[in-house]
DNA sequence: GCCAACGTTGGC
DNA sequence: GCCAACGTTGGC
């Protein structure tokens, strides 16, 4: 039997990189991350772990799903110690699910991405990840 | 080890 | 563009 696999909410801006983007490449290393909480839910992902993907400042919606390919290692851009991870896409929601509906669903209320609004990648539960994915009308 | 200052993020 | 929240840095 295969390990349960952990879900995650990761950020992004979209001026940045987006999920359109995402799915142009077909795969993503994920780096850049500089804060300390977000750097230790990289080392904690594993390859096949789910991902929602939030569009930051510009739609603040979850837009899509990731997963994980490769788990962490040596961020490429830096030679101190920061990590990385592969990440590619996993399908796009049907309709985003915002910001706001995510704040008024009570099943939500503890989500770590409205607890901890400044974290770029949060853990979420398998509960909250499928509701979310739910609300969205799944990817089709 | 504390705490003030500073920088960054992100919602509004 | 503003401002609140919060993580990080650095002086003491």
């Amino acid at each position: 039997m295969l390990p349960p696999v952990a879900y995650w909410i990761v950020k992004s801006e979209p001026s940045k990189y987006s999920y359109d983007q995402l799915e142009r490449d077909g795969s993503a290393v994920w780096d850049g991350v500089r804060n300390f909480a977000a750097r230790n839910n990289l080392r904690a992902m594993k390859k096949g772990d789910g991902l929602l993907f939030y569009h930051s400042q510009e739609g603040k919606e979850v837009v899509g799903m990731a997963r994980v390919t490769r788990a962490a290692y040596q961020d490429p851009g830096t030679e101190e110690d920061w990590s990385a991870v592969d990440v590619a896409p996993a399908g796009r929601l049907k309709r985003p699910v915002g910001l706001a509906a995510m704040k008024a669903e009570p099943r939500l209320k503890d989500l770590g991405l409205l607890s901890r609004p400044r974290l770029s990648v949060v853990p979420v539960s398998r509960a909250e990840f499928e509701l979310i994915v739910r609300i969205g009308g799944g990817t089709g």
